[in-house]
DNA sequence: AAATAATTTGAAATCGCTTTGAAGACGTGG
DNA sequence: CCACGTCTTCAAAGCGATTTCAAATTATTT
């Protein structure tokens, strides 16, 4: 059913019948409300991809997905989904298809030419991010997951790694220890950079001496933790204590410490960051882990709709959301053995 | 830059243009290739709603995404857009706002109607699905990712999880287990349903009694598994192995063993099914976790190609594949102790 | 009742591309 | 040299909505 049947159908012209569905002031209440119960009763709905092309708009948010595409990208969609099925406006993703920061760029570029988007978010930024500059010359609207040092100025939610990470380090230090292994996340991101400097910046504080074999940068996968973990345990004054940049990464030092006959909890101490999803919960771990938490799916919920605002016409220069990241203390965390 | 404008530049008209960048056959070698060549150093790119308008086509596949919906999902879209991407198609991800049937039913209705998409993917059927007499009703070409019994033929693309589980469960009654307990996948799904076959298949063949006590159903979290294997081990005769529905629900079990001062691998077995995530692996555990074992992303990237061929003509109702798994035995199944 | 203002409605142009049907350019055999 | 078939190219008509500008209707004022 097209919107000339359809208007011919109710007696009306296709203008009055577009007027009247997409809600302008020109046409009276008694014609939009007998319009759209037509629309429902004849099941006329208007096609997309002409009101994409009329209005100009693409109506979808772009999303990248790189090679790397980490497990809590799941949680982050459906914050995002939850906010936009309001507005009718859809998720595009795209993938990147061979590693590299030039392949991924490329990916940004495809999508924005295209016009298939009006708006993207950059995930996982570097301070720097080529991304950043490229949108920007494109004229494409965008925020950033994180934030970017080094570029220019633009829109960004981000939690407040540098201050968790160190109130964590700081949290361990209180219990007594002073051997600290740090298991974070990919070099060169902003957030194991953030993190690193609340690490480093907890033992600054406290006058303890940084170590760097007891720093580790990887994925956030089970085995980065694993076999990272177990090097530093198997050093000769091996760490007491770890902070973990994600829950994978603290499946993989429990496990570590079992495999070297050490129980959490008693002989060292965990505590990780947790991006709460339904399917893994710190609390139910044995011991229960502290984390420092922060919802992944809040995230992606509250960056859709700054987007929608941004495509509205916010300034988006100005958007700069910081979030503070809950420290949860639980069984995992304890005085240092002995101390 | 618009076509009208780019052909003028290169001295053509727009239709030779078009033709040229679409690959039809009436235009000649060397004008192609110039064109191209043009496109590139002037950035001429097709506005993509232009496109879909004049040909009729949305350039996208939908997928709705549940509340439930469950971490493997990431994995799944990762094998889609390796494969989308060449044939640029997107994948457009809509949720499903509310729970129940009803909703979800709903979300595939406004896509499908919406024209946004030129075919659908049905995750996690039921037999009877709803949402496959409404995509056939409607005319919304689909791919169901897994199958449905008692709907109208299909097309489906399945692990075979009763032959998976059957094997899984053998293997421990071969190791002498007699008391296996199961832990599920959620109530009504079809491979749920699959699975419970064919865990009973084999403790039927082998003369073993069903024991409904030693069958839970849940999602796929740790927490499920920590429960439930809890409470099946804190029975006075508690089953001395365990056949899991997902990688989480095995890490609940692992931690329900440990709680109760048990070692996997020597006070009791498990078995896992196992999607393949970059994140967690059954190798890495301790002990080792042996599984069935089917890669999400491999059945992502299939699936997109079969609907894309669907979406090119080839007859749905022909497409039914039913994938092996692999049976990967590892340290976490073992005779049972003092058999 | 006429004049004016306010409210509704509609015809037609527009968005940027694809594609049909027709014409121009080119080479070849008679 | 002409006629004819084969390649290329093009003008113009869609695709299905939105939106501008003008006209028609209704309400209000004088």
């Amino acid at each position: 059913m097209k919107l000339k049947e359809f208007a011919r159908e109710i007696g009306l012209s296709p203008t009055t019948v577009s007027r009247a569905l997409s809600g302008y002031p020109e046409v009276s209440a008694a014609t939009r409300q007998r319009v759209s119960a037509e629309a429902v009763r004849l099941g006329y709905r208007p096609n997309i991809n002409a009101v994409r092309l009329a209005t100009g708009r693409a109506g979808a948010i772009g999303l990248v997905m790189n090679q790397a595409g980490e497990f809590q990208l799941t949680e982050f969609l459906r914050g995002m989904t939850e906010q936009l099925v309001r507005d009718e406006m859809d998720i595009l993703v795209t993938p990147v298809v061979e590693d590299g920061t030039e392949a991924e760029v490329n990916a940004y570029r495809r999508v924005a030419e295209a016009g298939k988007v009006d708006a993207m978010i950059i995930l996982a930024p570097q301070p720097n991010d080529p991304r950043i500059p490229l949108l920007q010359g494109l004229g494409m609207p965008f925020l950033v997951h994180g934030r970017s040092e080094g570029s220019a100025p633009h829109a960004w939610l981000d939690i407040d790694n540098e201050g968790a990470i160190f109130r964590a380090t700081s949290h361990l230090i209180d219990l007594g220890h002073t051997r600290i292994g740090m298991i974070n996340g990919r070099k060169g991101m902003t957030f194991s950079l953030h993190r690193d400097i609340g690490y480093r910046r907890a033992l600054e504080e406290r006058g303890l001496t940084f170590d760097p074999r007891f720093v580790a940068h990887g994925n956030f996968t089970d085995e980065v933790g694993f076999t990272f973990a177990r090097d530093m345990l198997e050093q000769g004054l091996r760490p007491t204590a770890f902070v973990a940049g994600s829950m994978m990464t603290a499946l993989g030092i429990y496990r570590a410490a079992r495999a070297l006959d050490l129980v959490v909890g008693r002989d060292m101490s965990v505590i990780a960051h947790d991006d709460v999803f339904p399917y893994l919960t710190a609390d139910n771990m044995v011991p229960s882990l502290s984390t420092t938490r922060s919802s992944m799916r809040a995230a992606g919920g509250r960056i859709a709709t700054l987007l929608l605002q941004i495509i509205a016409g916010r300034p988006a220069e100005e958007i700069h959301e910081l979030w503070p990241v809950e420290l949860i203390l639980r069984e995992s965390t304890q005085p240092v053995p002995g101390g």
